[in-house]
DNA sequence: CTAGGGTTAG
């Protein structure tokens, strides 16, 4: 910053004099230098200019200052402040944290009759749609209308937004059949809006049809089928995109790498990053922390760690996605190792830090860390720990076979347990053998969570463990009679940039032959090893044919089989499936790591599991 | 001035 130096004793260049003063303010990027400049606009009486005053509001209030505070105390200085001032004081509200200002103030304006212009709308209705109030948009429609702004295609696109993003994508798509002018924004809204609540046919709809695409278009779509968990379907539209010659930008590449990030696909994952690089796309922190994420959801944590020294600045989310990172690989001591860095570094760990540390010691055991990592949330960080910290606590509790202390744990909480609480619960139950408290809470939770059909499964295994055969089937025919279905496992390998997915008893395949052959023949060499079946899943599937096959070809068992065949001796296999790897699976792939010297990497619903010369990295705890 | 983004975990 270079000194202050406008001169300002002759009055004739007073015109020239603001100018300058003007230029310094847009260069000025310290609080202290916007305030000085404030001084001395007060000293040379250019306060009185209002352009001079616009000028510096408008710097002050931008969102690169975190403090509207003292924007606030120069705006309430001004006399009659102009519909210029007003917008700009608009603006820093509707980007700040208290969004509701924005509104108090259109509302004061109002009543000091100042006139709106263009500016005016777009600023009130983003805090709207911030704040999802409806009410007050409705009012602002109004508004809009009345003051003769209803053809201006910046207000009305303003508006399509709010509807669409708040859930009245009825009103949004009114609103959009009568509008004169449309352009591609007011498209790319409703594409925006149908996608995020789920309804991807219609968004698709305005895709298809909309007369130019542009990047945003694309990434609305994208982004939607990742909501959806369609990740599949937002990569190939990702791919679609670049044959049609459209650029990524920083957005569309990170919505794609968490798609990568989902599927647990690599290749794609390790392309996108390239094209980052190639192109000389800044890896903003949004970008840092999906990139990260995105290699240690694929299971490559050394890659995670390039990343995440790389950087250029770290902050908590950083942190805590590499944290997260080790935690699901289960290598909790790095995870505690660079918790304690991170401290060490001034950074502050938040509430979703705590998960991935939690996690960290629930899939590796660490019980006393857990316990002492979970005081310090309150202790030391003042944080208070939601519901999710409380269900880790029961999880790393219960599957240390500490279940009594985690009953306890639940019973003394502040707040009410929910179903992923009572189901952790459960989960040890059913580890441990403690069938009598299992099936009080399988009941509990077929009560509060009806609709899952997993919750009915682990009852009926529970009652079928313990020799209650009726009572297992009867469970089995409730979740039936309710038209509850269960979630069907699916595991995906992706071989050279196309993701391969497997269902159990899957013939969809194109080489499924193939597929089924080499299973049978791992199956021979198994039983050579001395592998029998682990059939505690499939006793109770006796009374249905077609589950029982299923439960033969299980999802990861052909996408392994199928691993082996198209890829060549040595390499390593990576499998992402959407459940928990059952007992079965994790002894077969163990052997099957060992017999064809196969590094074999799984990604359960929850962790990483690698196979390695009959062992797995979990150390048979998960 | 209006449109598309990430980290928990279900």
């Amino acid at each position: 910053m270079e000194p202050i130096s406008v001169n300002l004793q002759n009055q004739t260049s007073i015109e020239s004099n603001v100018v300058q003063s003007l230029r310094l303010l847009e260069r000025c990027s310290k609080m202290v230098e916007i305030k000085q400049i404030h001084a001395r606009l007060y000293k040379t009486g250019l306060i009185g200019e209002p352009n001079a005053v616009s000028r510096h509001l408008a710097s002050t209030a931008s969102p690169d200052f975190g403090s509207l505070t003292y924007v606030r105390k120069v705006f309430d200085e001004i006399s009659r402040p102009n519909t210029f001032m007003w917008n700009t004081m608009i603006r820093g509200y509707s980007n700040s944290n208290e969004p509701e200002a924005a509104l108090l103030l259109y509302h004061q304006m109002l009543c000091h009759s100042v006139p709106h212009n263009a500016y005016t709308f777009p600023f009130l209705l983003k805090a709207c749609s911030t704040l999802s109030a409806l009410e007050e948009t409705q009012q602002i429609h109004a508004h809009i209308i009345k003051t003769g702004f209803g053809l201006d295609v910046y207000a009305t696109n303003s508006l399509l937004h709010v509807y669409a993003i708040s859930g009245c994508i009825k009103s949004a798509h009114l609103l959009f059949e009568r509008l004169l002018e449309r352009d591609i924004v007011s498209w790319n809204s409703m594409i925006d809006g149908y996608a995020k609540f789920g309804r991807l046919e219609m968004a698709f709809e305005f895709f298809k049809n909309m007369p130019v695409k542009n990047v945003v278009s694309w990434t609305a779509m994208i982004s939607g089928f990742v909501g959806a968990g369609l990740n599949k379907e937002a990569l190939n539209l990702f791919c679609e995109m670049l044959i049609a010659g459209v650029k990524p930008d920083k957005v569309a590449l990170g919505i794609s790498l968490s798609a990568c990030a989902h599927l647990g696909a690599l290749d794609q994952g390790r392309w996108i990053h390239a094209y980052i690089a190639k192109n000389g796309i800044k890896i903003d922190r949004i970008l840092g922390c999906v990139l990260i994420d995105m290699y240690g959801k694929c299971g490559d944590m050394e890659e995670a760690l390039e990343v995440f020294t790389k950087l250029e600045k770290r902050g908590t989310s950083e942190w805590t996605t590499i944290i997260n990172g080790f935690a699901i690989h289960g290598q909790a001591q790095e995870a505690l190792d660079l918790f304690v860095q991170m401290n060490k570094a001034g950074i502050k760990p938040n509430l979703i830090t705590f998960t991935a540390i939690l996690t960290a010691c629930s899939h590796a055991g660490l019980v006393d860390d857990g316990k002492s990592m979970f005081k310090s949330m309150t202790t030391v960080y003042r944080l208070n720990p939601t519901i999710e910290h409380y269900g880790c606590m029961v999880d790393l509790l219960g599957r240390a076979g500490l279940l009594m202390e985690a009953k306890d744990l639940i019973e003394k909480m502040p707040l009410k347990p929910n179903a992923a609480i009572w189901g952790a619960l459960l989960n040890a139950c059913w580890i441990h053998g403690h069938l009598e408290l299992g099936k009080q809470i399988g009941k509990i939770l077929l009560e509060i969570d009806p609709g899952h059909g997993g919750r009915y499964i682990h009852l009926a295994r529970i009652h079928a463990a313990a020799g209650e055969w009726d009572q297992a089937v009867e469970v089995r025919s409730q979740m039936k009679h309710r038209g509850v279905s269960k979630l069907p496992g699916c595991s995906s390998i992706s071989l050279n940039g196309i993701v391969h997915e497997f269902s159990a008893g899957d013939g969809c395949h194109p080489q499924m032959e193939k597929i089924y052959w080499m299973w049978n023949q791992i199956t021979e060499k198994l039983r050579q090893e001395g592998y029998k079946p682990a059939t505690g899943d499939l006793l109770l599937d006796l009374y249905d044919e077609e589950k029982e096959r299923a439960i033969q070809y299980h999802s990861e068992k052909l996408a392994i089989a199928f691993g082996i065949i198209s890829t060549r001796p040595q390499t390593t296999i990576r499998i992402v499936k959407n459940l928990r790897v059952c007992e079965d699976c994790h002894i077969v792939t163990k052997l099957i790591s060992k017999i064809y010297s196969r590094d074999i990497i799984v990604r359960d619903r929850t962790r990483f599991h690698h196979f390695k010369n009959g062992k797995c990295s979990c150390r048979d705890y998960w």
